[in-house]
Order: C-alpha cells, then structure tokens, then sequence
DNA sequence: CCGGTTCGCTAAACCGGTTTGCTAAACCGG
DNA sequence: CCGGTTTAGCAAACCGGTTTAGCGAACCGG
C-alpha cells in the first residue's frame, strides 16, 4: 500500500532516459534548453516510470513554497464551527489561489502554537486574533517568517488589517439608545486564551470600549455584570444568553459581539417565549450571510469579512513576492471601515 | 523584511557552539544522546542566534510531513462559502489535530487539479467530491500518495466513505408522498466540473435515483424538466428556484440536494409570497447545523457530515502511520447511515 | 579554413537538515 | 592493570531535487 517506497527519483528518470540528473530537470522546468526531441524522450521515460518531482525537495532548493499559512490560536475544530472564520478564509483563499498559492492552516500543536509554527512550511502568515501577550508570541514571530496580523494587536513593524470595532461597537450601541433602550445585555467574544480575559487593545476590548462610551454619554454605565462571554458560535450565544436569564438579568436588548451569538441568543429567547425586537431587540456584529436570512433579519454592524482576508493576503504577497523592485520599507497598518445596517431584529423599547 | 536571508542554519549554530552538526541535531531531537551539558550550550546557543530547524530540510530528510491534504475539484473560494464543506472539514480538523497532523487545502490550481497535486508535501489525501471521471484523476493518484475518497464514485483499489444517499433520498420522497405531493421540484448541487454532467455513480446521481425510485412506485415519473441544478449555497437555492418558478413550474413541494439550498429555496418562496408548508413544503438534505435554526426548521435527511471527516482521517491514518504493525492488505469501504428528520417546513398538501 | 558563437548537455555544488558507522576516551569489574 | 563495555561526539552519506559553471561539437561569417 505504501507507494512512496518504490516512488522513482530522478535520477531513475535520468538512467533510463540515458541522460543527466541535470537535462531531465529541464525536461519539466525549461524544456527550451533542450533539444526539442531529448526532451519529448525524457518526458515520456518520467510518464512511463510515473515520475513526479518530489514537492518537498523541489521548495527545499528552490526556497519557496509557495504556500501561505493561516495562523490562529484556537483549535481547528473550534474555528471551523465559527461562520465569521469562513467568510473570512473564503477572502484569503480568493486572493491566495488567485496568486498561485496554496492554504496552509496552523493552529496550536499539542497546545504549542509555536511548535505548529515551527513546522510549517509556508512563505508567509496571516494571522487572525493573535493578541500580543499571547504567550508564544515573541517565539512565533522568531520563526523568521513574514507575518501580517488580522484583528491582532498591532505591532507596528508588522502589517496589519482591521477595521473600527470602537466606531461600529458605538453604532450599535448609539442605535439602541435610540430606541430607548438603556437595560442592555452585552454578549461577547471569549478570547482564545483564558489568560488575556479582556486585552483592552484586542477586538472583544476595543467593541465593548464601543458599547460603554455611547451609553456613558447619556448616562449609563454598564458594569461587569452586563457582560457574558462564550465561544463565537450559534450555541455559544444560546448558552450566553441562557446563563444570564438564570442570573436574573432582563435586558430590553442585547448586544452581541458576533453574529452567530446574536442568533443564538434570538433563538434562545424565542424557546424563552420572548418576541423580537417586541420583548427584547438584538443587535449582532460582523454582518455575516446569514445575518440577513435569519427571522426577524438581524440589525448589525457590518464589516468586510472577505476584504479583510484579501488585503492580508495582499499585504503579505507584496513582502513574499514584490512585483514592483521597491519593496515597501515601513509597514502598512490598513484600518477597514464598519458600517450600522438596521434590520428587523431591533425596535423601541416596550412600551415606549 | 526579507528575514530568510539571514536566517541561521544548522551549521551556524555548530561552529558557534563549537561542536558538529549532528551534535545540533540531537541536542533538538534526541539530547538523551549528548551530554547533558553540551546539550544545554548547544540550545542555549540556537537560542541566541534564533535558530529553528528549518521545516522543509526536516521533511525532506525524515520523508514525512505530518501533514494531510484535503483535495477538492472545486475552487476554494467555491468551496468555503459551502456550510456542508465547513462540517466536513470541522471533522477533519478534529481527527488530524487529534493526532498532530495540519491540514492542507488542495484545489486546482491555474484550473489544474493534477497540478494542485504534485505542488502539495502531503503524507496523505482526503478527496472530497472526486468523480473518476474527472478528467485529471488518473494524473493525481499516479501522484503515489494515499487517498482515502469521499463522496465520490468509489474506486475498489482506494479506501472510501460515503453515505446511503438512495435510502436518504428515498426517505425525504417518501415523506412527501405520504403527505399527499405528486407535484415536486427537484433541486439538485452542480457537480464540480460541468462534463460530469449526472454522473449516476456520484452523490448527485445517486440522490436523484433515490428520489425517483420513491415517485416511480407511486407512479410517478419525474422528467429532466422537474430538475433544476446550481451551487450548494443558499444564493445558488435562491437562484435555483425563481429559475423553475420563470419557466412556469408551480410544485407543491421541492425536494433540495442541499440544506444550504433548500434553504435558499424557502427564502425565494417567502420572497413569491408562499407560505412554508401551507402552499409549499421543502425537504433539504444534510441536516447541516443551521437547518435546527431557520424558520422554519427544515425537515431534512441528516448524514454524519463531522463523522465523515473524522473517519476518512482515520482510515487515511492507518495506512499513513499504522499503529499495529499489520496494515490491512484490502481497501476499506466505509458507508454511513442516512436518516429522516421531520421538522415543520414540510406539510400535507394544500387542500387534502 | 579559422576564430568566435551558439547549442546541447553534463558534473558538481548546493538547499538544510537527519542518520549511520565509527573512533577515542572514560569507565568498569576482576 | 587489563580487556571489554559505555559514552560522547564526529565525518560522511543521504533525502531529491535545482542551478551554476563549463565542455565538446556544430555552426557561422569573413
């Protein structure tokens, strides 16, 4: 079953063909510094030999790999389930495949992200949350790859993309305030490592900084006790919501950090007997697919997913493979736009 | 910005530390058979010169990659906007992480699948959605790597998993007959590649069989017009069914190949203002995780999308890494059971 | 007919590690 | 004190390709 052992090298391709190492190397790169019939014969001994260059020792001499990676520091599994990912790997694969490069995901290894690191074998990274007290950071970064940062903490000699959680998070909360609401349930993103609880400068930071600076402006404060956390997924928010209802709160709204939660949390209080936005108005963030084909559509705040996959992978491409000679001396921090879209999931305070 | 050309190699840690290569090498991968002293200089040293082992160099020699390829005929952009294709990998995911091995997304590359594949350091590959007549298929298994097959026309020589698509599809037709529909629409996924057309050993083929063997008993036949296909995403549902409603078919009930179509199917009716299932009923298939949570709930076949992926790695694993030193001579072939799950959006027919 | 190009191909070095076979020194019991 | 075993470390071969430098033959214009 293993075929790899009588898998033939070239120099099998070579002895048979009656020629170089050299010539039947050029066979398949430069088939111009052949002879057009020396050529034609080497290609049909490697057909007939079922001769393939091994991918691995061709990127070892040719230092590339022409393949880039997608570093996040949760687990796989837990990523996949997350709908916001998806959007998200779907932007970096259009700009990879449009470039010829492959997809390579790394996530932690036996708990070590930089063990994962240091056995992938791409030509670049983007990643995606990587706060930087992340523990393995600085070893992560010592791998020597090009790296650019997505919705991480930004270092400033790395590129980065994101885009204005705060002014989207204030929006949203503006929005509500609005409509009367100031009884307002916060659901929001758990950060991959318990440890960082509520880096002020990642993304969960930044979007409740959002959420409190607009309620503080008229008054209201919205202490610890307003804000649950769970996993980005639809049962992370029905379990969110569930735990908070337990707890005795009864918000008139709820403001959740991610889309799937928004919609685990409608559902979690349609099995609570509560109508939207009659009972309770919901308010998500992201803007994923679904947002719009749920019922009642959902009010949130739209970033560009794809676009933030596409111009990661942009920025990282122009480090990997400058087209233009002057490659870029300082690095470009790109900060996306969010944009408020009010559906039908959010309303007037009862009784208003 | 280019850090690779500065990056330390085994040889510069040895001079700085004094000592041969091969010391480097087993102060890294097996220090038991150094001194203990001399292994702690050494990576003290590494250390102060940020070495790591060079990932490809380390493939190359130890020939493993400890990576697993998920090689699919369609494009990844394609390919990540698919809930189904998410739960797959989520699987996936699960089993090679469970066992330390990344995952690498193979997808045809400048339009050539074969290509794709002699481009990617893999130890194995899980083919999702391969018909053996794509036209590239005799290329990639002369690529001499391990396949396991899913959802694809299953050859004897490779392991493979799949599920029983005529008894899910049998099941979905029967549950619409019982409810009085005569009447159907039939919405099936476009196969990757367009010669394929109805390929009746594939999935799609396989399902419409099913469904027209359930009709047939009643006396029903089911013509090509009844059949409408497109991408399995909810805008390829969408699309699907104002196509049918704008040639002049009004069914009581469409049958969809596809949770994600079906879903976008009942968006479009409710856009035609029909009621689901008062005029229209539709039945999905996949029971991907959103079928629980549209509106309302999607009665569909349920097929272990997670458990697909898991055991396709497994068996991928056991002929890659075989823990018992008997590897199996003769290729397995694994199929799963499919199931009816009635929710609300299927109903009697109107009038009845 | 002769010196300079061009053509077609090759030998050897290289990419950056791991692994095998071996040697010299240290250690050990009798 | 001696022969045998361990221990610590090294040189060289190897993984499977690509690429550089160069060589002999054919070709070419004057």
């Amino acid at each position: 079953m293993d075929q790899r052992t009588i898998r033939p090298r070239i120099a099998d391709v070579a002895r048979e063909a009656g020629v170089s190492k050299t010539a039947v190397s050029f066979a398949f790169n430069s088939p111009a510094r052949l002879a057009p019939e020396t050529a034609r014969r080497i290609r049909v001994v490697a057909d007939q030999l079922g001769y393939t260059p091994h991918p691995v020792a061709r990127m070892l001499s040719q230092r590339e790999t022409l393949t880039i990676g997608v570093l996040t520091p949760q687990a796989l599994s837990v990523i996949f389930s997350n709908p916001f990912f998806w959007a998200f790997s779907e932007g970096v694969a259009i700009a990879a495949e449009a470039s010829g490069y492959a997809l390579y995901f790394i996530s932690p290894l036996h708990g070590s992200l930089a063990r994962a690191m240091s056995r992938a074998t791409v030509d670049g990274v983007v990643a995606i949350g990587l706060s930087n007290d992340h523990p393995e950071v600085e070893q992560i970064r010592r791998a020597g790859v090009p790296i650019v940062l997505v919705d991480s903490t930004a270092l400033p000699e790395h590129d980065s993309v994101d885009v204005d959680d705060i002014g989207g998070a204030r929006a949203a909360a503006r929005h509500l305030i609005t409509l009367g609401h100031r009884d307002v349930l916060i659901i929001g993103v758990e950060p991959p490592a318990p440890s960082t609880a509520m880096d002020p400068g990642g993304v969960t930071g930044r979007r409740l900084g959002g959420y409190r600076e607009a309620f503080a402006a008229v008054g209201v404060e919205l202490p610890d006790e307003r804000v649950v956390v769970g996993p980005a997924s639809i049962e992370g928010g029905i379990a969110a919501l569930n735990g908070a209802w337990e707890h005795g709160l009864r918000p008139t709204a709820v403001l959740a950090m991610s889309d799937a939660m928004a919609i685990g949390a409608m559902r979690a209080l349609r099995d609570l007997r509560l109508t939207i936005p009659g009972d309770v108005s919901v308010v998500g963030f992201d803007d994923i697919d679904l947002a719009l084909h749920v019922d009642p559509p959902l009010t949130t705040v739209r970033q560009p997913i794809r676009r933030k996959g596409e111009e990661a992978v942009e920025l990282l491409l122009a480090i990997i493979a400058p087209r233009n000679a002057s490659a870029r001396a300082v690095p470009e921090h790109r900060r996306l736009a969010t944009e408020l879209i009010v559906r039908a999931s959010s309303g007037p305070v009862r009784g208003r």
